[in-house]
DNA sequence: CGAGCCAATATGTCGGAGTAAATAGGGAGA
DNA sequence: TCTCCCTATTTACTCCGACATATTGGCTCG
C-alpha cells in the first residue's frame, strides 16, 4: 500500500495551513504545552523552579494526568523542562532551551519580546543570510531563480502590510536558502523566517514602513542571478542591516 | 522484551552541563522515541509513510499505548511526525524536521551518517564559528578568557581520543560562543557541538589523528585575547577547514 | 558522617468512552 | 446514465481516571 507522491503532497499542504495558522486550534495537550511554554518563556516560571506535582497541576488545569504528561513530554523534548522521580519537574536553565525551535520561538514572541533577544536573532541573521546569498549565487539553478522571481512578484502585488506579502517575503528568503543546497542552512530558514515574521509584524504595528523594500530585494536577486557571490553577500548584508534598523527604531519608539 | 537495554544507555552527547545536571537515566518513552527516531532518520520509514496504528505498534513493542503516545509526542515536538484522528501518524517531509535539535542530530549519526549532511553541517559551522570568533574578540571579558584557557589546558591533558578531551574541545568552542553575548548563537553551540562530537568520533574510528589540533586552537585563543577580530575570524576559519578536511578524508577512506 | 530505610513523586499500565475525519454509499439534479 | 453532494459508517487518534511500580531525596539510626 504505497501512498502516491501527489496524494501525500496535497495532504501535507492542506494540513500545514490547518495547524500552522491556528494557535489554540490544536489538541488538548498542545494547548497545555502552549500555555506552559509561554509561561516559561515569559519568565513566569524561573529556571530551576519546580512545577507543583503532576496531580496538582492536572487538577488545577482541569485535565487528566495523561494530557498533562504528554504536554510535559513536548516541553521536555524542546529542552524547557526535565522531570525526575521524586525530584519533580523543574525548568531547565535557559541555555538548555532549544530557542531555534519554531514553536519555542513563537512562545517567546507571544508576550512582550525581549529586545536583547531580538538583537541576537538579527545578529544571527546578519551572519547566516549573507553567507547563504553567497552560496546561492554559486549554486542556484533556473528553478531557484524562478522561485525567487515569483516571490518578488508576489511581494510587489501585496505589500508587507498584508500577511500574503509577508509570506512572499519569507518565500523569497527560503528560496535563497534552498538554492544553497544545504540542509542545515535550510532548517534555519524555518526558525529565522518565523522570527522575521514576528518582528515585521511589530514594524507594521508601530507605523507604516518608511522605505520601499523591493529595490533592496531586487539587488540581491540580480547579484544571485548574475552569479556574483561577493555582490550577493553585500546586497543581503545591507538588506538585513536596514531591517534591523527599522525594527530597532519602531521598538524603541513604542 | 522488545526494547533492548542498550537503547536506554545512549544518552548524553552534548547534554553535559556545569549545572546540577546529574546523569539522567533514560525512561521508557525516551527509549521508544530513540528507537523510532533512529528508524526515521535512517530512512527506514520514508516521509509520508504511515506508522501502523497506535494499538498495533504498542502491541508490537510490548508497551502500553500511553508509553507509545508519549514517544510520539516527543517525535511530533521535533517535527518528525504528525498524527491526526483517522489519518494515522505519518512521517513529515524532511524540511519539517528539526535537524538542529541535539537529540535529532544524535539519531542522525546513530547509523551510517549521510556524507552530504555532514558537509552541510560543516558548511554551517564554517559560516557561524568564524563570525562568532570575531564577535568574541570584541566582547570577551576576563571570565570568558579564563574559560577558554581552562578548556585548552584540559585538551592538552587528555587528547581527542578520550571522551574527556572531546568534552574539553566542546567547552572551548562553547566558551567562545558564550563570549559573543548572543543567545541565539549560544543555542547553536549545543547543536554544532553535538555534531562535532559525532564527527570527531568518526575521525578517531578511522585512524589516529594526523595533526596536533592544539596550536590551531591556541591561535584562535590568542587572537580573541588580543581583541583582534579579523585575526580571530581567520584563525577560526582555518581551524574549521582543517577539521572538515580531516573528516572528509577519513570518511571517504573508510 | 555514612548506611539504610521510608515515603513522596514520577513512571508505566490498562481499558473504555469520546471525537474527528476519510471513505463509501445513497439520493438528487442534469 | 453520469456527476455531484450529502450523509452514515467506520476507523484511529484523543482523553480519561484508577491502579501498580520504580526511583530517589531526605530522614533516621548507628
Amino acid at each position: 500500500m504505497t501512498v502516491s507522491e501527489a496524494d501525500y503532497n496535497n495532504m501535507d499542504a492542506g494540513a500545514r495551513q490547518g495547524d500552522d495558522a491556528r494557535g489554540p486550534g490544536r489538541r488538548l495537550h498542545g494547548a497545555i504545552a502552549h500555555k506552559l511554554g509561554t509561561a516559561i518563556l515569559s519568565g513566569k516560571y524561573a529556571p530551576g523552579e519546580i512545577l507543583s506535582g503532576e496531580v496538582a497541576f492536572a487538577e488545577e488545569l482541569q485535565v487528566s494526568r495523561s494530557a498533562y504528561r504528554e504536554a510535559i513530554q513536548v516541553l521536555s523534548a524542546k529542552g524547557l523542562v526535565a522531570s525526575r522521580p521524586k525530584a519533580g519537574t523543574r525548568v531547565l536553565p535557559r541555555d538548555r532551551w532549544n530557542l531555534l525551535d519554531p514553536e519555542v520561538l513563537g512562545w517567546a514572541f507571544a508576550g512582550e519580546p525581549d529586545i536583547e533577544f531580538v538583537r541576537s536573532l538579527f545578529e544571527l541573521r546578519a551572519i547566516v543570510e549573507p553567507a547563504a546569498a553567497r552560496l546561492a549565487a554559486l549554486r542556484r539553478d533556473k528553478g531557484d531563480l524562478k522561485s525567487m522571481k515569483d516571490a518578488l512578484a508576489a511581494m510587489r502585488r501585496h505589500t508587507l502590510t498584508t500577511e500574503a506579502g509577508r509570506a512572499a517575503d519569507r518565500d523569497f528568503h527560503k528560496a535563497i536558502l534552498q538554492a544553497t543546497r544545504n540542509d542545515a542552512l535550510l532548517v534555519l530558514s524555518a526558525s529565522i523566517g518565523a522570527a522575521v515574521n514576528w518582528t515585521t509584524q511589530f514594524k507594521q504595528r508601530a507605523r507604516a514602513l518608511p522605505r520601499n523594500p523591493i529595490p533592496d530585494h531586487v539587488r540581491v536577486y540580480d547579484a544571485i542571478a548574475a552569479g556574483d557571490a561577493a555582490a550577493a553577500a553585500e546586497a543581503m548584508n545591507v538588506l538585513v542591516d536596514l531591517a534591523l534598523e527599522d525594527t530597532r527604531s519602531s521598538m524603541t519608539q513604542s
